[in-house]
DNA sequence: CTTGTTCGTAAGACATGACTTACGGTAAGC
DNA sequence: GCTTACCGTAAGTCATGTCTTACGAACAAG
C-alpha cells in the first residue's frame, strides 16, 4: 500500500516480469510459472510480495487463484511520484538559470 | 536511463534516503552523509548507482561535487508508470463489471 | 471416499548487494 | 611546495533475499 513497498516489489526482474504478464489479463498461478523460468512456488512467493504491495489482488475460483492487477500499490507509486518530479522540474529550471547566465 | 534501472535503485531504503534529501536542493557528499547514518563511502557508492539510473547529475566546485536531482530517470520511471497505470484502471474498471452484474 | 489438480508454506542452499576500513588522487590555502 | 579537505575506488565482511525441493491443505471429479 506504501510507496516503498511497491518501489521494493517491483525492483526484481522476476517479479516484475511476473506483474507485467498481469498487464495481459488476470491469470492463474499455474498459467503465469508456465512462461516463466522460475518454478511455480517461486512465482507464488513474488505473488505474496505484490499483494502485500498492494500491487495485485487474488480471487479464487475452484482450487485456481485468478491474480490480478491492484491500482492501490499503483496509485501510491503515482503519487508519490508525480509530487517528486514536480519539484525535480523546479530545480533542473534553477539550475539551468544558473548555469546559463550570472548575475 | 531505463526504468528498469530507476527502480531497482529507489528500491534500497538508504539510497532512496539519499535522493529524498536532494529535493531540498543540490549538496555535496559530505553534507549529505552527516545526515545519514551510513560513511561517507557509502553515500558515494549510492549516487553512483543513482547516478547510472540517471537520476542524480553531478557537478564539480572546488574539491567538492555536488550532487542534484536529474529529471531524466525520474521521467522514465513516471512514462512507464502512466502507461501501466492506464491498463491497470481498465482491467479494473472491467473486473468491478464482471464481479457486479453477470448476465 | 479416493484420486488428481492447483496452490501456499517451510526449510535449506546459494547468489546478490550494502557497508566498512584503507588507500590514492585532486584542488584550495598558507 | 606542503598541508589539509573532499571525494572516488578497491577489498573484504556480512546480511538480505531469491530459488529450489518437499510437504500439506482445499476443491473437483470419478
Amino acid at each position: 500500500m506504501s510507496y516503498e513497498q511497491a518501489l521494493t516489489a517491483l525492483a526484481d526482474p522476476t517479479r516484475r516480469a511476473v506483474f507485467e504478464r498481469l498487464r495481459a489479463g488476470p491469470q492463474p498461478v499455474g498459467e503465469l510459472a508456465r512462461h516463466l523460468p522460475i518454478s511455480r512456488p517461486a512465482v507464488s512467493q513474488h505473488l505474496k510480495v505484490l499483494k502485500d504491495a498492494g500491487l495485485v489482488t487474488d480471487r479464487a475460483e475452484g482450487t485456481r487463484r485468478i491474480y490480478h492487477i491492484d491500482p492501490h500499490g499503483l496509485g501510491a507509486l503515482r503519487r508519490w511520484l508525480d509530487q517528486f518530479w514536480e519539484t525535480a522540474l523546479d530545480a533542473f529550471a534553477a539550475e539551468a538559470e544558473r548555469t546559463s547566465d550570472k548575475p
